[in-house]
DNA sequence: ATAAAAAAGTGTTATAAAGTGCGTTAAAAG
DNA sequence: CTTTTAACGCACTTTATAACACTTTTTTAT
């Protein structure tokens, strides 16, 4: 579950997982996989089943009063979008024209998929160039502080 | 796993490691090598799967609400390259075309293998000259504040 | 409300490109 | 001279994707 593909979307807006974690969604025992909203840039998240089982425990028991907290489970819970998923099989997730329109890739037919360790990130190709190229990104987050209870979670 | 190599890539883009590394690698047991962006330089790294699993599994649980870490995410967990490794073979390679691209090793089927101890890097024949000719890197990273949760780590 | 039409979603197949394995040749080392 | 190593070439396999057909859902018009 890690490194950069650069696939295709067919006409309806599925792409397939590359071969090659195949194995890994096996081994894991995964049937489910889901995409929701990065918190920060416009861009998606991909969840194993497993993984997105604890993380949005966790999220949805904090204490929403806190804004930052709200803000989150607002993004992340509010937008999550489960597909069945058959490791053994084809391995294709359809992404809806929501997720679609808030990581930009509405008219393009390419995204790039970032294995990120426990999960994916999908991007525009664009905007993951200009990221990846372009100069710090150093005020957008820093000057945050977080609160505890979220301080020890990774999204 | 020490030392200058200057190896051939083939059609394919796979390079073999030199014959002097097998026994090292046999007798650490390896059966997976990773190869990832640096994240100083246009160059690569390459691990062993022991040593990667370490860094790998450190880096993916810091908190990506940090810029910095996320940017260390991104460079490192997102482009890292897993490759079935059988040291008794032909102990051969590929590096897909985003890495070779990132290296600047396009067009050129040479490259430079340098090995660090407990990794390698892989280097532009050309780059690397200059870096070891050319003057003091001194300014380059050194004013970047490290996050406290990645001061000991070491890539 | 019903039927027709359009859109959205699912599944299959064919083909070109990318990746893998292995034998052969060339070069280097002992 | 013999042995080992690196480089090259080719054939085979796997993978990605576009094209197509079919089903289900939603929309529109009567």
């Amino acid at each position: 579950m890690l490194g950069f593909n650069n696939i295709s979307l067919d006409k309806k807006s599925r792409f397939s997982f590359p071969a090659k974690y195949r194995d890994a969604f096996i081994n894991s025992n995964e049937n489910q996989i889901v995409i929701t909203k990065d918190p920060q840039y416009p861009a998606l998240k991909v969840y194993l089943g497993s993984e997105w089982d604890q993380i949005s425990t966790k999220l949805s028991s904090l204490q929403g009063l806190d804004p930052i907290v709200r803000n989150l489970q607002w993004t992340i819970l509010g937008n999550a979008s489960v597909c069945d998923f058959e490791p053994s099989g084809r391995m294709q997730v359809l992404i809806s024209a929501d997720l679609k329109k808030y990581a930009q890739i509405e008219e393009a037919n390419r995204i790039c998929l970032i294995g990120m360790g426990n999960k994916f990130e999908i991007w525009n190709q664009e905007n993951w160039e200009q990221r990846q190229t372009g100069g710090s990104l150093a005020t957008e987050i820093l000057d945050i502080v977080l609160p505890e209870s979220i301080k020890d979670m990774s999204f």
